[in-house]
DNA sequence: TCCTCATGCTGCAATTTTGCAGTCTATCGA
DNA sequence: TCGATAGACTGCAAAATTGCAGCATGAGGA
């Protein structure tokens, strides 16, 4: 009988793709870690990745192993949890990854509630360019604009936001309001980087008006929100960011107004800890509360 | 996060109740399984065991991982299984534990044809005194005398088989031949040591007349039959032994007649293998040739 | 095209793991 | 009550695993 504990490695390596990378999530060293996936692969008789460029492939054989890989880890996982009783402490870790906009005006201002309700529970909010991926265990937990199609995951909808074009008064006053869509072609548009963008639901302006293009452009949504609010430009904003900064007006109300949907994302193996089950309350209260301000607001 | 592969050590000592025991299954030392079993409890920060004399108990944590542990055991195999090929290969290694009689009568004859048709599968007989318990893994297959309760196992219906009383002519010539039950009372009987019976259905004499004993005992029924076929007395005998013995008479075959099930248990990990399968099929073609012989005979 | 950076492999030293003896303890049977 | 047997724990040497340093290779950018 092979190592059992060769499969964790085994899985490491398949969701980073590269032994470095592997090695680094493991706190093992990149050798150890192509030792013993050479060892496994030997006991096991099969050749399991392919190397193509700097990174490993996973072969028919490997995609095989992958599964059952998974399953004995989603086991291994239950036990510890079931065993240190962990899956009823209140208490642990959880990563949490979300949009930049939604972490920074919605969760960062409701992070102190949650630490006093659950002081035992170290919540790391991400903010990566992208969404991590709780398939990869990149992270334990995500809010996704988009339901993802695979993985051993828990999604549910937590909830939707609405979108306007926002320009400060500054900027209204010195280049005028427009009146029609058709105006907005004569402004400077604020907006994401189309090469750079990292979900579609975030291409807002072939949405309003086809053919538009921003000029003043950056991946941050916060740099966005900076950039209109300081009468940079028109930019399509979150209500829940437009709507907080007194100096900011919607543009168009009427003609231009998109909705999106916020999906929480949990591994299955994690989904019935206390802590996560924890997380998901908080987040939902949270989206709730946006919408109930929005509407009496 | 532990090292999985001492779920495995774990899982072995579960089952074995011993550290030594577990040492011979895993080809370990016994030190080695201690030492591991101790770092496993450490890192979950659990008690696993209770020793009790001699042997050790699960605790309630215990219990706990033993369940999750046992999943994982399930992938790990399923993993080796599919990956090796092994699933679909009608190769390798299948303990199958059955009845003495069962495997003496009926499937030893039957193995050179087995074995033809399956060359590269080495099937291990195991005529244990007692049934060996698949979903202990001490067999991957077993061939019982009652469904098994629980475990993790699949379980089908074989097929049934009569007993009846057998006595050879040279007994009948000296002592005479018994007319009624109650006759039975004055002869020699043939049977098991009922402390040292194994299984409950094994208990024939209590069913063929309350309060009959046998003086004559062996808890091989291969001994019994030698026993009665060189004329020493009456004993029960399944009719797969008794009618393929030229010198051996059937005793009150309208009074007295059982009736016995064969229930084939194999353990759920290894139901899909094919070399299990293939040994499942042959096991039923037996059993229904039997039947037919039987009927036909 | 060259340079840089990161991955991944080989040799070596340190650490860890493992197995073997020997010893102690507990159970079973005479 | 006393051996006999088997299980489990401690010291020590052997073997394996691991991490580090150095080097080759290949991809991406200036």
């Amino acid at each position: 009988m092979f190592d059992w504990d060769d499969l964790r490695i085994f899985l490491g390596v398949a969701r980073s793709r590269t032994l470095a990378d592997a090695a680094r999530q493991l706190e093992l060293d990149a050798t150890t870690v192509g030792r013993r996936l050479t060892r496994l692969g030997e006991s096991l008789g099969a050749n399991l990745f392919e190397q193509v460029g700097g990174t490993r492939r996973l072969t028919e054989s490997g995609h095989a192993l992958f599964r059952h890989a998974e399953a004995v880890e989603s086991a291994a996982l239950s036990a510890v949890a079931q065993v240190t009783g962990e899956s009823q402490s209140l208490a642990g870790q959880v990563r949490l990854s979300v949009a930049e906009g939604f972490g920074t005006w919605v969760l960062a201002p409701a992070m102190r509630e949650f630490h006093q309700s659950n002081p035992r529970i170290r919540l790391d909010l991400i903010t990566a360019s992208g969404f991590l991926n709780p398939s990869k265990r990149e992270a334990d937990m995500a809010v996704m604009l988009a339901r993802p199609q695979r993985g051993r995951l828990v999604v549910q909808l937590l909830g939707d936001y609405r979108l306007h074009l926002y320009a400060s008064e500054a900027y209204l006053a010195s280049q005028g309001t427009p009146r029609r869509p058709a105006d907005l072609r004569r402004h400077v548009l604020v907006g994401y980087i189309p090469e750079l963008i990292y979900a579609p639901e975030l291409d807002y302006l072939g949405e309003v008006l086809t053919g538009l293009e921003a000029v003043l452009r950056s991946t941050s949504i916060n740099v966005q929100h900076q950039m209109i609010s300081h009468g940079a430009g028109i930019g399509v904003l979150p209500d829940f960011i437009g709507d907080r900064d007194p100096g900011l007006v919607r543009i168009l109300p009427d003609h231009v107004e998109l909705t999106r949907d916020f999906w929480l994302v949990t591994h299955s193996d994690l989904a019935n800890l206390s802590r996560v089950r924890a997380v998901a309350q908080w987040l939902r209260h949270r989206v709730q509360a946006l919408q109930d301000q929005i509407k009496t607001g």
